[in-house]
DNA sequence: ATGAAAGCGCTAACAG
DNA sequence: CTGTTAGCGCTTTCAT
């Protein structure tokens, strides 16, 4: 490549290790020709080699992230967080998508290891026992975001649960006669991993036994059919609880072609508060599940456990429910 | 770290040069040696390192990528292409965000060279002379992406002009009486590279003089409350050609405010055609400039200059008009 | 305070 | 067909 230690050594009229000493400030030397190694590098233009660096010592400065995609709005605003937190720890990101595809997520998790990464932020596809397993074989620290996978990996998301049975009691509490909870992901429970919709579900069901109201859950990818089938085969004041913003706008959209008003001929609410809410309306009640604080919040973890401290296995941020005027 | 070729070769009673030789094809190697040698790395788990190889022969496998920010879902389908892309390479991309912040994206292109990559794809926010230089002394493949440089970079993109005529015109073709350009980019021109704007601008008074429409800029990041202004002032049916789908959204959101209906009151038009429009109603009418093709397109130029093939300094993509109901 | 030498894991020339 | 040797650029004992 370009100018070397060697370079640089051959010029100060020093040996590399005292170049070397000199830029890691390393064991002992004289002021005077440490300076003038730093200024003689500096008009060379000189650039350490980060490979030959890492090849060494083993640390690349980097960290990796396995998400869905990020055409998702949701994994685009965390990467965006995750990307600007890292910088600031000096450390680059690589990014990588595994598209819901298990095998794929497997192999992009080795290439990270190959790669060197210090360690990895996913947003996991897969599940179970065995997986957990290959992830602690990786010997990497892991931290998980939205989707947990056991209780050796820390965990860093919002009280989903919780933020459900909130959701739920306020819509409850808006006169409706019964609450839908609309919930594709939960389909795919027995392939992928939806904690994160599970634990929506569980709040679900956990306010609706609270408060007794009538209800009815949507778990299948036909939901926009299936919701509006129940529009118009009933007159009681519905509301449906979507477990994903985009899923209730999808339904929004198909109603309104039907010329039911959102907020006024049913109710609605959504989950994320994904940015785009903001162009819309009517405007969509939802939960802000603070997707940036989660996300900078797991890199601070990561680099603790990178560090070798100990982490709380479980780490929960705040959410906020945001009251639109669909419910 | 863990296996190394060193281990082969001492249980497989070869030297390393062999091992080495068995994982490349390079030069001759007796097949059963091969086989014997592949067999026992796997069983070892063995993993080639990549550090080492790298700095060996200069290969990273990486490309580097450098964008405003991720957030933005222009970027967001960007990046997701590429990414896509570049794995079938079974190339590893390095996304980066300057932010349109010039001092960081001169820092991150010079990171990206640390880390070796072996090309970059760059939408650049410094333009110039001295910003050219500055990306020749790199010595490394770079890709421009929206914004134009210089002719010495190849550039893919769409043909904004053209596109942005196409677009004038059809909605000439609806009887306004006047029609607005709403491109608050262009009040940063001065300082930053807003090369797209540039061109669509162009391009809008092309086909305004052309057909003698009465007409109007707005360039400014009030367009907001300027628009709001012309709508009330005035009563002649105006039409508005956003260069950016955002924009639009953030015009026809407070006009709504206002009473007034996109496509009946007023006529407007976005450019980009992101994702988010399908779940709008009116459905906004826009230019698709199908950023993923785009990207794609960017992967393989790159790739080509990579391995040193001549490339078009200037690969336009086709754009589709997207007729909505709001023009 | 500085230098010599060894080595991180891999590959490529050159022998044999 | 295979092994020996050297070296990518850097850091790190261990001497001096």
């Amino acid at each position: 490549m370009g100018v070397t230690t060697k370079d640089i050594a051959r010029i100060c009229n020093v040996s590399r290790t005292t170049v070397s000493r000199a830029f890691n400030n390393t064991g002992r030397i004289n002021e005077d020709t440490k300076q003038y190694i730093l200024k003689t590098a500096k008009e060379l233009g000189y650039r350490p080699d980060i490979l030959a660096t890492s090849l060494k010592n083993g640390r690349t400065r980097s960290i990796g992230v396995v998400v869905f995609d990020v055409k998702n709005q949701y994994f685009a605003q965390m990467l965006n967080a995750i990307e600007v937190k890292a910088r600031r720890h000096d450390y680059f990101v690589n990014i990588t998508l595994h598209q819901k595809n298990k095998d794929l997520e497997h192999e992009l998790l080795q290439k990270l290891v190959d790669y060197r990464v210090e360690g990895i932020i996913l947003s996991a596809v897969s599940k179970g026992r065995e997986f957990e397993e290959y992830l602690k074989s990786l010997n990497k620290p892991v931290v998980l975001l939205g989707n947990r996978v056991s209780s050796d990996f820390p965990f860093v998301g919002i009280d989903e649960k919780k933020a459900s049975i909130e959701a739920v009691r306020m819509i409850s509490s808006r006169g409706y006669d019964r609450i839908v909870f609309v919930c594709p992901p939960l389909s795919d429970a027995d392939k992928e991993n939806v904690y994160t919709h599970e634990k929506r579900r569980e709040g679900f069901l956990s306010a609706v036994n609270e408060t007794g109201i009538q209800n009815e859950i949507i778990g299948t990818w036909d939901y926009v059919q299936k919701v509006a089938d129940i529009l118009t085969d009933q007159s009681n004041k519905t509301a449906f609880f979507c477990s994903g913003d985009v899923y209730a706008l999808d339904i929004m959209k198909e109603l309104r072609s039907k010329e039911l008003r959102a907020g006024l001929d049913y109710g609605i609410m959504g989950f994320d508060n994904i940015q785009f809410l903001g162009y819309m309306r009517p405007h969509l009640s939802t939960i802000d599940n603070s997707v940036e604080l989660v996300a900078e919040k797991a890199v601070d973890v990561l680099f603790d456990l990178m560090k070798g401290k100990e982490v709380k296995n479980k780490i929960y941020v705040e959410y906020k429910i945001i009251n639109g005027d669909t419910i």
